[in-house]
RNA sequence: GCGCCCAUAGCUCAACUGGAUAGAGCGCCAGUCUUCGGAACUGGAUGUUGCAGGUUCAACUCCUGCUGGGCGCACCA
């Protein structure tokens, strides 16, 4: 892997400063950023700022002898080549400009070697074990699960591509009260087809669906006390389906009910007991999760004997670091805040560092048709589907939408703008960008060189097009350190924003041959990075639309 | 009462995690094609970043306190 410009300019910057001797007063990291203005350069750093008040110099003082320091550390490294300008702006900013021949070099490598150039090996090999959507089989996915599984999948996708060795995971909560309740359920409206007159009580599965398996069960002459067993696995068949149709593939179903005929619940907590974490009070036994920062202890086994759902999870996370995952990544919806205390409480109590697993809170997406918020009513059986969306506006507008927001966000969710093929619908927009390049691909009569002369892209809108396509690599970056992929979204937009005016502008097929190929040069680059970024999204990239 | 999330243009959201003049889309107004896909592009108007303090050279961003909204606080799952 070779280094990247930025840290190699960052190691000439620390030597300066040793040099300097400053590099002691700096209280962090040093690193450089992107400007949100392309007038101040393509990376600035802000150590002058920093060190100002400690050094009590004027901060454009420091920034001069800094720059003067660094301009000479340069003169010994190839970099030189690359850097035009170190200037000190604004209130002592450094800002550093690149030569163009640096970015048509690296949009020739992107060209040349595809996708792979753009990986960042962030991370080498490491297994991780990323959990989400884990609905119980009751009923089909709601938009909620919808969301977490675009974020999920998504973000599998992307720690993969970064090289995290990753499996998806669904853990399956087969067995327990709500199945219990399911089964009951069924039962009911067994005997209601069989003219029985009944009452259904209100916290039971409302759903016509139920109907469906409780004739289903009836030809197949189920046993009552199977039906609870028989409908879970009849449902989970639906959401496998509504999975596969979201684009989504779990690599482990990992049963609740397996693990608690493993005997590895008990073997769990009778390993808490021996470190002195369960005691027994009122009946219950309660795992003292205090200890590790909780706010309070929590019961594992109730007074009635049965366990509570804590007690199957310690367990189950235990599992997890047991089967060799380094990296624990779990989505839950928002009601499931109150429960990271506790289950990071006990993989500390087994003697993991809480850090290793990362709880992602997705919030819940609002569904909006014609206007209005579609307004969810929980228990009935009457909130929005996964599978109406889908219906409603296909994989990949849905994927996308429910990407678009940062994940701790709310997310309004507009079926009409999902449906629409205008530049209102950003996935259209985004896809319209990729189908436009491989529809100019397409009509040119050229042979496409492998290595052109690039220096003839000029124009302000070509070099724009130039940095935001190898802008890629940074953008996966921020996806990784704050474990959201919405930012690919926001990328995607922005890349094919300055395509479409870039095209509206330049003609890519014209007479001159030499600006022909280096036009479709940077075309070819640009399609590489919307083809891998959609790929990462789990959306279609189209030639022709 | 306690905890988590949110509040930015009329609406939906950005602002690269503390940087330089807070930006896009929609909607509104006015424009752009004999040529690679007009599903596109250009221009115009719109802001006390919910309120009040604080930290900082620098705050939409961090801290404290309010206000308003969403969610959660079980021997439920």
């Amino acid at each position: 892997m070779k280094k990247s410009i930025q840290d190699s300019l960052i190691e000439v910057i620390r030597e300066t400063l040793r040099d300097l001797k400053l590099f002691d007063h700096l209280k962090e990291d040093l690193y450089l950023d992107f400007p949100t203005d392309s007038r101040f350069g393509d990376f600035f750093t802000n150590i002058a700022l920093k060190l100002s008040k400690e050094l009590k110099k004027s901060p454009r003082d420091i920034a001069a002898a800094i720059i003067e320091s660094v301009k000479q550390n340069l003169t010994k490294s190839d970099l030189n080549y690359y850097v035009s300008q170190i200037k000190a702006e604004g209130a002592g900013f450094i800002n550093f400009y690149l030569a163009d021949k640096y970015f048509y070099e690296k949009l020739q490598e992107l060209v040349t070697k595809g996708p792979d150039s753009l990986r960042l090996n962030k991370g080498a090999g490491k297994p991780v074990l990323i959990e989400f959507v884990s609905a119980n089989p009751t009923g089909s996915l709601s938009v909620a699960h919808a969301r977490q599984g675009a974020v999920g999948d998504c973000l599998a996708n992307v720690l993969g591509f970064l090289g995290f060795k990753v499996k998806r995971e669904y853990y399956l909560n087969d067995e327990g009260n709500q199945i219990n309740i399911l089964g009951e359920s069924v039962e009911l409206r067994i005997r209601e087809l069989n003219g029985e007159q009944i009452e259904f009580p209100e916290e039971y599965y409302q759903g016509d669906y139920i109907y469906d398996i409780a004739k289903e069960a009836k030809k197949n002459k189920i046993k009552t006390g199977q039906l609870g067993d028989f409908a879970a696995s009849y449902i989970l068949k639906i959401i496998k389906k509504e999975l596969d149709d979201f684009g989504i593939k779990f690599d482990i179903w990992y049963s609740q009910k397996e693990l608690g005929k493993s005997g590895k619940i008990e073997k769990g907590l009778e390993a808490l007991k021996k470190k002195d974490y369960l005691y027994e009070q009122e009946g219950a036994l309660w795992f003292k999760s205090t200890v590790f920062g909780d706010d309070k202890d929590r019961v594992v086994r109730k007074s009635d004997g049965a366990y509570t759902y804590l007690a199957p999870d310690i367990a189950y996370h235990q599992e997890k670091y047991r089967r060799g995952f380094e990296w624990l990544i779990n989505l839950w919806g928002p009601d499931h805040h109150g429960y990271i205390g506790r289950i990071k409480s006990a993989i500390s109590a087994f003697g993991h560092n809480p850090e290793t697993l990362s709880i992602i809170i997705v919030q819940l997406a609002t569904i909006f048709k014609q206007g209005k918020p579609v307004l969810m009513s929980t228990r009935k059986g009457q909130y929005i589907t996964l599978r109406e969306v889908l219906d409603e506006v296909g994989k990949d507008a849905s994927r996308f939408f429910f990407l678009m927001r940062r994940t701790s966000s709310h997310l309004d969710f507009d079926l009409d703008a999902a449906k629409k093929q205008t530049s209102e619908n950003p996935i259209f927009y985004v896809q319209y960008a990729h189908a436009r390049i491989c529809s100019i691909i397409h009509s040119n009569t050229l042979s496409l060189k492998e290595a052109t002369d690039l220096s003839v892209l000029k124009e302000k809108e070509e070099l724009a097009l130039i940095k935001k396509a190898l802008q890629f690599s940074s953008i996966l970056n921020i996806c990784y350190s704050t474990l959201d992929p919405y930012m690919l979204t926001v990328y995607l937009q922005e890349l094919s924003e300055t395509f479409h005016k870039f095209y509206d502008l330049h003609r890519v097929l014209g007479e001159d041959s030499v600006l022909t190929q280096a036009r479709l040069c940077l075309i070819r680059g640009v399609k590489i990075a919307l083809a891998t970024g959609l790929d990462l999204l789990g959306v279609s990239k189209p030639e022709k639309m």
